[in-house]
DNA sequence: TAACTATATAACAATTTACTTATATACACA
DNA sequence: TGTGTATATAAGTAAATTGTTATATAGTTA
C-alpha cells in the first residue's frame, strides 16, 4: 500500500484531465481487471497504433499505469502502487464494464494474435 | 436522492474533462460547503470576471452546479440534486480544503462586498 | 429615467490536444 | 544476419481550449 499522500489539487486536475478522455478512461477500465496488449487496444478503438501508444504514454507519464514487455508484446495494467491509485480507484468502480469489447474482440478471433 | 444512473462512458469522460482543470476543481471544492459568488471567484483566483463566467459556464452546462440570484448577485453551489453528483462527490472530498482561499479574502476585506 | 454594479456573452488570439503519416527501435525467428 | 511484427517517437495539422478585451444584459439606486 503506498503512503498517504497529501494531494496537490493542481496535480489532481492534471490527473482528471488526463482521465477526461474517452479512450484513455475505457483503457483504464479494460485494464482494471487484467492486463491488455497494444495491439488490442487498436483493435478496440479503431485507432492508429501511434494514437493509442500516445494515449499510454500519457496514462503513463502519470504513473497511473505500468508495462510489462513479453516477447514483442507490451501488456499494460492499472497501477496498484501509484500514489493515485486511491484517488483513481473509485471513478474507475463507477464506470460501466467494458469486457463486452474484449469479448467482441474474441468474436472476431482479433484477440488471438498475442494472448 | 437522484435515481440511480446508468454511466455512460463517453459521458463521464466529458465530465472528468470539465473537472480537470485547476480553477474548476477548485471552484467545485471552494461550494463544496458553501456557496460561493461570482466576484468572490474573480478575487480569489486573479482572473478576469468573464473566464470565471465561462469556467462556472461549463459547470452549469453540465449541471454540476447551481445558481441563485440574490439581488444583483449570483451565488453558486454544488448541485446535489444532479445525476452526476454521486460521481463527482468521492473526488471532490478527496480534494484538499480550499477554505483558506476564502479566509484570506476576509483578511483582506474583500469578501464583504457581497456577503 | 440615468448612472452604477454584477454578471453573461461575443469575438478573437495563443496554446494545447488528439489525431495523422513517416520513421526509429526492440524483439522473434528463419 | 536479414526479414517481419510490435511498439514508440517525431513531425505536422485541424480542432478544441482558455485566456483576453469589448459589449450586452440584469438588477440597484439616486
Amino acid at each position: 500500500m503506498p503512503t498517504k499522500t497529501v494531494m496537490d489539487i493542481g496535480k489532481s486536475a492534471k490527473i482528471l484531465k488526463v482521465l477526461g478522455d474517452k479512450t484513455r478512461l475505457t483503457m483504464l477500465k479494460l485494464i482494471e481487471e487484467q492486463t491488455c496488449c497494444v495491439c488490442e487496444f487498436v483493435e478496440i478503438f479503431q485507432m492508429s497504433q501511434p494514437s493509442i501508444s500516445q494515449h499510454l504514454r500519457k496514462l503513463r507519464d502519470l504513473d497511473l499505469i505500468k508495462e510489462e514487455r513479453k516477447g514483442q508484446w507490451v501488456f499494460y495494467s492499472l497501477n496498484q502502487d501509484s500514489e493515485w491509485y486511491a484517488f483513481i480507484l473509485p471513478i474507475i468502480d463507477q464506470l460501466p464494464n467494458q469486457q463486452e469489447k474484449l469479448i467482441e474482440l474474441e468474436k472476431n478471433g482479433t484477440r488471438i494474435t498475442c494472448c
